[in-house]
DNA sequence: GTTCATCGGTTCATTATATACACCGACGTT
DNA sequence: AACGTCGGTGTATATAATGAACCGATGAAC
């Protein structure tokens, strides 16, 4: 298989909760031996993608993603130009609301804001969202490009919670439900307890580049509250798409 | 050589100027076989951490290194922490102000601020220092671990302009004037016209991690001056040692 | 309107490179 | 003292990376 793609892989393994990683650890959760572990590790090391902590030897995301990250914000402000549309969502909605780009076959999550009450659904920060379990997925896969909607759609889906569409008829059901309303809903398909809204934001092609959503507690789950959400998402996710400088798709009307 | 790491060593040919390469002058510029080329990209991709523009057919850096981004930002916020040190050290001293940490076998640029007056220097954002030719590179070399001091020093050091350090004794010499002062200088090492000083920035174990900086003109550099950015660049180092954990070395005592 | 150069991308025989097993010393527990 | 686990190393083997030749498309030159 690709070398290259096995060792960025490795990186996913670091999430929000677990910040360091040992050797062995890493190797017998990837599945790959220690020793090319170790080889990998080291490649990226070299080039600043992970580092080691001298003390405790094990390994950790390096420096070089800052520095690429601020290149890509350089180049397209996308966290500065979404952080402010997110603020305001959160707040007219008084719940959750957060951002996802697709990047490379999943949607990486690149923004969340929390709303000031108490009961709110936490999102952790540089979550990997599913395409096919997750609001968010399935907004951008509605309005994607033909192949790549098939590939999803081709995928062995794999079930996150006991709601999470399995079959390609359910999701492909749900797929073409976002497309007609124009948004997607996600009743915990990913998190228990936890319903979504996404709308999708466009870009200059007129396909999805990305996904604006509002995570609710399911208890909150509600005709009214929907619909304001949704007329909140659909302002945010207009400007986040002509801010980025994207085009609205055609097709892309919103009925409830 | 490794091929993950010459994969990854691709990304480094995207700049703050540069922001979308095509396939041939990629391969040409990093003198790879342009069929390699093509399947490194694709494999990055996959990962997120480029992606094609669907028109140009050119490539650019992903929003995976923004999920990556955030991780470490979460797990350190370094980004947080730097910035209203480097805008209080910009303010203060009244020139460019910027932190750059350790990479790989580079100093990763992380943050830039800029005075508010017309004649500054301009410093490009994510910007890749090498160790020997800048002002923070020295200032991190001569508080590093011995064995990475020593692998500093046994490079073969490349001229950027015509006062950079070539020649190991002449390296040798700013590094240990450098740890007897307790920050560095580079008069135009790096570029014409740019005088840089600097001082580390410690981890937990009394090493560098990084480096503080102000770039000034040249013409502007004086006795005065440079004491004064002394003085605020021993507080600014200070505080961000101490509020990203860090321990400050015992042996580092600023003497001007 | 033909020519030519260059683009992104594909194919496939060759071989360079990644891999996995066995092994090391160090450390902590039992 | 025996055992398990850690990070890390050496090396024969086999797999995966490589690069030259080639493709169709595009655009500039004349």
């Amino acid at each position: 298989m690709r070398t290259v793609e096995k060792a960025l892989r490795l990186l996913d393994f670091f999430t929000d909760k677990v910040v360091e990683i040992g050797l062995s650890d890493l190797a017998r959760q990837s599945g790959i031996d220690k020793a090319t572990v170790l080889r990998m590790l080291s490649d990226m090391a070299e080039c600043g993608f992970v580092e080691q902590n001298p003390e405790t030897k094990r390994w950790r995301l390096g420096a070089g993603v800052l520095r690429l990250a601020r290149l890509r914000e350089h180049a397209q402000p996308v966290t500065r130009v979404l952080t402010p549309i997110l603020e305001k969502l959160a707040q007219e909605t008084g719940e959750t609301a957060h951002a996802s780009l697709i990047s490379g076959r999943d949607l990486a999550n690149i923004g969340v804001v929390e709303p000031s009450r108490a009961n709110r659904v936490y999102i952790e920060p540089g979550l990997v969202l599913p395409l096919h379990a997750t609001a968010s997925g399935i907004a951008v896969t509605a309005f994607s490009r033909p192949e790549q909607q098939e590939r999803v759609l081709a995928r062995t889906l794999t079930a996150v919670t006991g709601m999470t569409p399995t079959s390609r008829a359910a999701l492909e059901g749900m797929v073409s439900r976002a497309r007609d309303r124009g948004f997607a809903v996600a009743d915990q398909t990913y998190e228990a307890e936890v319903y979504g809204i996404a709308m999708p934001i466009f870009g200059p092609d007129g396909y999805a580049t990305g996904a604006l959503a509002v995570a609710i507690p399911a208890s909150r789950a509600g005709e009214d509250h929907e619909r304001q959400i949704i007329a909140a998402l659909e302002t945010a996710a207009h400007a986040a798409t002509t801010r980025l400088g994207g085009r609205p798709s055609a097709e892309h009307r919103i009925t409830y």
